[in-house]
DNA sequence: AAGGAGGGTTTTTTT
DNA sequence: AACCCTCCTT
């Protein structure tokens, strides 16, 4: 654990930093020590005699949130041992609040919490019930539209007044169904948590002023990146002291996509009159060489505070520029280096990050180093709860724990197969919708109408038995979860399931021991929950907010070379770097050169920037001369970002290309 | 209803 | 190349 020094600052700084009162703006580029900022703050305001319960910290990952409460316990030493600093993220902070005013609130007081999956399996039969061919419209893409109304506050019955485009029409019509079924399934999407705190704090002044009263210090890290909701939520939560301590960087503003407005750090003085602003420019993360190309690079912003930061650590290694002929070849290259590094100079392999644009380029590099023998861990979206028979597990854990929840129905009733075909339900869930029920409440109705045959309403209420025991168990013998949810894979017999999918043995091998993975997870949660409960195992998981998950994470975290994408790198450091894939289509992503707009190749070149200085000490950019793409080898041009970088201009052909995109 | 073959489509980024 | 959907046979 590095020891919290704050000698990085200057005097009038230093106080500032340590203001007891009003709103304050620490503009922090990139590793000049931000997270410190906040933990330094909890520490000295606890020592100034505030109770440490009392000062909220709010991050805007579990893994910020987690890192950030060890620092602070460990800067308090014993004293902090008793109580401690409230950090949580926006998410997490939601849910609570939520929970403890859910009398208030007349909503059913269970709720289950869609993950990114069901979101998307959600979106899925929204889009079906509305009749979109698949082509013209994928989950993920409505699930971004509607994202971005419900951050500006628009209600599904208004969408269809804001639409831009024909894709956003069908978007509004699939927008109402899809909140319907939450509704009816008794559950929200992460906007919703947010969405509905919102709502309460502006409709109940009661609950605002019992949630304001908790807290006396409000402190945001990574502020560039709070959307409207998020703002509303901070603005009100401060509203009686105006005690708000907010950290950032504008420059690091990669969430515009997901509603994020800079305006809100480049506004701060504005929404909060008399705000105290300190600027920290001093990095001591990056050598100058690291440092001059990242400052070259981002001048070509406009939309920015003008800085430049200072570096105070010089090179040893200048910045290498390294071309491939393909994906392949940049993978195998790079990989022999890190072989040698690990092997001939004892370099730790923890030590190196692989940092990509799209979830799709660590692959190579995943079979590469496989190939080699070298350890790593691929961090990020791509994780332990989206395998598919984690997905299925946990839809039948959501089915026993919310009875109204359809869609986590949908995804199991038939699964592994138990003569319940689609037809079937189909023609259950069509009388179901008629008659305003859930599901298994149209069975009845099914059978009488002659919609479905005996032997299928049997299978059907078979399957509702098997559930409703389980269901009642999981209450009862809730000390036992995990043997339940043994025994529940036992009954239904999941095993033949993985068998029949998959023929190679040691993929049903490695996909059983998946499943006996969430087994110890549960059990994991069930030794250190205060009061455990299948409900509170089912919103940690979509929160992402497992103990013992994020500790098998960290444990892993300490032995391989590291590959993620620049989202999830944020926030991150390491010694050496490989900053892959520079090339015109994935950095700049070809989305954001289709949209054409300013604002979008902006992003993008704030992500290359964030990409640049989570190099400490060496760094190398890659790109390859043609990429695989959907099977087919494609030509891949440079990047611009190589060129603005190098402060050179693109040859012409690539400005042509770009040109001819920009069109 | 189940399973397999064949065909078409796909890849931003994430709490 | 991997996935999902549809259609066809059993």
């Amino acid at each position: 654990m590095p020891a919290l020094d704050l000698s990085t600052l200057n005097p009038p700084q230093r106080d500032a930093v340590t203001t007891q009162h009003g709103p304050l703006l620490v503009l922090a580029g990139a590793g000049t020590g931000k997270t410190r900022v906040i933990t330094f703050r909890i520490a000295e305001l606890i020592r100034r005699g505030v109770s440490p319960e009392r000062i909220l910290s709010v991050t805007f990952t579990n893994k910020a949130a987690k890192e950030m409460l060890e620092r602070a316990t460990h800067l308090l030493g014993n004293k902090g041992a008793r109580k401690k600093p409230v950090i949580s993220t926006f998410h997490s902070l939601c849910v609570r609040i939520l929970r403890e005013e859910i009398e208030t609130l007349g909503y059913p007081s269970r709720f289950a919490i869609y993950d990114r999956g069901d979101q998307e399996s959600a979106a899925r039969t929204a889009l079906r019930e509305v009749r979109v061919a698949d082509k013209a419209m994928r989950p993920p893409d409505l699930l971004n539209v509607i994202s971005k109304w419900k951050m500006a506050g628009i209600p599904p019955e208004r969408a269809a007044d804001f639409v831009e485009n024909d894709q956003e029409f069908l978007a509004a019509v699939a927008y109402r169904k899809y909140q319907k079924n939450l509704r009816s399934s008794g559950a929200v999407d992460f906007d919703d948590l947010l969405l509905l705190t919102d709502h309460l704090f502006q409709t109940n002044p009661e609950v605002l002023k019992r949630q304001q009263q908790k807290f006396d210090y409000v402190q945001v890290d990574e502020y560039q990146d709070t959307n409207g909701v998020q703002f509303r939520l901070v603005e009100a939560l401060v509203a009686p002291h105006k005690n708000l301590c907010v950290v950032g960087d504008d420059d690091q503003s990669i969430y515009g996509w997901r509603g994020a407005e800079v305006e809100h750090i480049l506004g701060f003085d504005r929404h909060f009159p008399g705000a105290k602003v300190v600027r920290l420019e001093n990095n001591y993360r990056c050598t100058d060489q690291i440092l001059d190309l990242a400052n070259r690079l981002v001048k070509h912003n406009v939309g920015r505070y003008d800085k430049t930061l200072i570096a105070h650590k010089s090179s040893e290694h200048p910045v290498r520029f390294a071309e491939f002929e393909s994906e392949v070849e940049e993978a195998e290259k790079l990989v022999a280096e890190i072989k040698y590094l690990i092997e001939e100079k004892n370099f730790p392999a923890s030590s190196i990050a692989i940092l990509f644009r799209t979830n799709e380029q660590p692959r190579v590099f995943e079979t590469e180093l496989r190939r080699m023998d070298i350890p790593y861990v691929l961090v990020g979206s791509q994780s332990f709860f989206d395998k598919k028979e984690v997905r299925d597990l946990m839809a039948y854990l959501k089915a026993l724990a919310f009875p109204q929840d359809d869609i986590s129905l949908m995804r199991i009733i038939n699964t592994p197969t138990r003569g319940i075909g689609a037809s079937t339900v189909e023609k259950i869930s069509t009388r179901a919708v008629q008659q305003g029920s859930h599901f298994f409440e149209a069975v009845d109705t099914s059978l009488k109408a002659g919609d479905i045959s005996q032997k299928a309403a049997d299978s059907v209420r078979s399957f509702q038995r098997l559930l409703e025991t389980f269901r009642g168990r999981t209450q009862s013998e809730v000390h036992r979860l995990s043997d339940l949810v043994h025994e529940l894979i036992k009954t239904i017999d999941y095993d033949s399931e993985i068998c029949r999918q998959y023929k190679d043995e040691a993929q049903q091998i490695a996909r059983k021991e998946v499943l006996e993975g969430l087994v110890s997870s549960v059990s994991d949660y069930v030794q250190q929950a205060e009061k455990p409960s299948l409900y509170e195992f089912i919103e940690n998981s979509a929160l992402g907010a497992r103990d013992d998950e994020s500790n098998k994470e960290d444990l892993l975290s300490g032995q391989g070379v590291k590959l993620m994408t620049l989202h999830s790198a944020k926030g991150l450091e390491f010694p050496w770097v490989y900053l892959v894939g520079l090339e015109e289509g994935y950095l700049p992503h070809r989305r954001s050169v289709e949209d054409g707009s300013r604002k979008a190749i902006e992003e993008e070149r704030r992500l290359a920037y964030v990409g640049i200085t989570r190099a400490k000490d060496y760094l190398t950019i890659s790109r390859a001369g043609t990429r695989k793409k959907w099977g087919k080898k494609r030509l891949s041009l440079p990047s611009r970002f190589l060129h603005e970088m190098k402060g050179e201009t693109a040859p012409p052909e690539v400005a042509a290309a770009i040109a001819f995109a920009e069109d």
